[in-house]
DNA sequence: ATCGCAACTTCACGCCGTATAGTTTCTGCA
DNA sequence: TGCAGAAACTATACGGCGTGAAGTTGCGAT
C-alpha cells in the first residue's frame, strides 16, 4: 500500500507547487499589474527555472487563463456574498449592495479587473471555452437577478420590447431561464445594459480616464445607483 | 539661401519619417494590436535599424504616447464630426448620431480603442500631461454637449442634485463652462454617467466579453439609446 | 539491481527595449 | 574649395522574455 500512498503524495506535493505558482504569480500581478506576470519572475521567486513551470502549465497562455479563471471567479464569489448578504424584501439594497460590491472589488483589485477585462498580458489570446466564461455567466446571471428583483416596477418601461430569446446566447438562457422562469428577454436584455453601464464606470475609474474628469468618483457612482434604481422604479426605503 | 532652403529639406525629410514611423506603426497596431508596436518590427518594416528610430523618439513609450494622442484625436473627430452633421434642432437625432459615431469608430478600430483605453503596450505608463487629455476633455465635452441638448427636457430629474463644480476637474470645467454657460454641474455628472453607460457597453463588445452573452450587441446599443432618450425624456420625432 | 518516469536543469534560439560607440553623409562657414 | 561639426544611421552588446530540445537526478515498482 505504500503505492497509492506515495502516489497521493506525489499528488499532494505537485498540487501544492501548481498552488504556489499562481499564488507567486498573483502577488506578482497585484504589485507590478498583469505585465508582471512572467514564468522567468515566478520561477525566481520560487528558488527554480522557468522551465520548471512547464511542467504543471503547458504554456504561459495556460497559467493566465487559469489565473483569470480563478480571479473571475473570486469577483462573482464577490458579488453573490454580497447580493446574499441583503434582504430579499428590499430590492433597492440588494441591488445597491451589488453595484458597491463590483466597484469595491474592481478597486481594491484593480489590477485583477484589468486582468480579467482588458488586455491581460503581451500576446495574450482568449480559448474558446473554459472556465472564465462560465465566471463571466456567473456575474450576468447575478445581473439577472437584480433585473429580475427590480421587473415587478420596471415591466412597464419595456412594454414594447423587441428582444426575444435568440437574442441571447443559449449557454447564458441555459442559466438564467431556470433560475427566472417568469423572466421575459427584454428583462435580460436590460441586465446585459446595467451590466455595461457599471462596467463602463468602474472600467473607466480603474484605468485612470475618470481621473481628469471628476474628482469624486465615488460620488458618480453613488449618483449612478441613484438614478439606475429611479429609473427602474424601485422604491428606495428611507 | 541654400542654406535655410537645405535645413527646410532636412526638417521635411525628418517629419516625412516621423509620419512613416507612426504610419508603420499604426499598421502594426491595426493588423496585430497594440503588442505588436515594436520598434524592431517597425525599422524591419523600414528598412532600418531599431535604433534609428531613437532619433524620432527618445523611448519606445514615447511613440505610443504620440500614437495614444494621435488615434484618441481621430475618435474625437470622428464623434465630433457625427454630431455636426446632425440638425441641432433635433437632439434626439444628434445623440443617436454621436453614439453611433462611439461604437461605429470603436468596431472599425478596436485596436485603437485598445490603444486608447486598455492597457496600451506591455509595461506603458502615461505620462501627466501631454495631448491625449486633451483629446479625453474633447470627447467629455462633446458628451456635454449632449447632455447640454437634453438637458432642457431631462433638468426636472436632477433637481435635487446634489453636485457641484468642485466634483469635477477644473481642466474639464475651463472648456465646458464657456461653452455651456447655463449648464449645472449636474448636467456634466450626467455626461460623465453616459460616457461610462457608452463606454461601458462597447468596451464589453469591443473586448469580446459580449459575445457569450448576446447574438446580437447592435440591438442593444439601439436599446440603450432608445432608454437613454426616453429616460432624458428628449422626444423621437417619428 | 535495474527500469521507468516525473521533476527539474542546462543550453539554445529568436524576440524585445535600449545604452554605447562608431560610421557615413550632408551642411555651413573660412 | 576644404574642413569642422552635426545629423542620421549602423554595429555591438546587455539583460529580460517565452519556449523547444536534451540531459540530469531521485524515487517507487518490479
Amino acid at each position: 500500500m505504500t503505492a497509492t500512498g506515495s502516489r497521493a503524495r506525489r499528488e499532494r506535493l505537485r498540487a501544492e507547487t501548481t498552488a504556489e505558482i499562481k499564488k507567486v504569480a498573483l502577488e506578482l500581478m497585484a504589485s507590478g499589474g498583469p505585465d508582471a506576470i512572467t514564468l522567468r519572475a515566478i520561477a525566481r521567486e520560487m528558488g527554480m527555472t522557468a522551465n520548471a513551470i512547464y511542467g504543471y502549465f503547458a504554456t504561459r497562455d495556460d497559467l493566465v487563463t487559469t489565473l483569470i479563471s480563478d480571479v473571475y471567479t473570486a469577483l462573482a464569489d464577490a458579488v453573490d456574498a454580497a447580493w446574499s448578504a441583503t434582504p430579499a424584501t428590499d430590492p433597492a439594497v440588494r441591488i445597491e449592495a451589488w453595484a458597491n460590491a463590483f466597484r469595491t472589488w474592481a478597486l481594491v483589485n484593480p489590477q485583477g479587473f484589468r486582468l480579467v477585462y482588458g488586455d491581460p498580458v503581451p500576446g495574450y489570446r482568449a480559448p474558446e471555452g473554459g472556465p472564465a466564461p462560465e465566471a463571466a455567466r456567473r456575474v450576468c446571471t447575478g445581473l439577472t437577478a437584480l433585473a429580475a428583483a427590480a421587473w415587478p416596477h420596471a415591466r412597464h418601461l419595456y412594454r414594447d420590447s423587441a428582444f426575444d430569446w435568440s437574442d441571447f446566447d443559449p449557454g447564458l438562457l441555459d442559466k438564467v431561464r431556470p433560475a427566472f422562469p417568469d423572466l421575459p428577454p427584454a428583462a435580460v436584455a436590460l441586465a446585459l445594459r446595467v451590466w455595461g453601464h457599471l462596467h463602463g464606470l468602474v472600467s473607466l475609474e480603474v484605468y485612470g480616464h475618470m481621473h481628469n474628469q471628476t474628482t469624486n468618483p465615488e460620488k458618480l457612482f453613488r449618483e449612478e445607483i441613484a438614478q439606475l434604481l429611479q429609473t427602474l422604479g424601485v422604491p428606495r426605503r428611507r
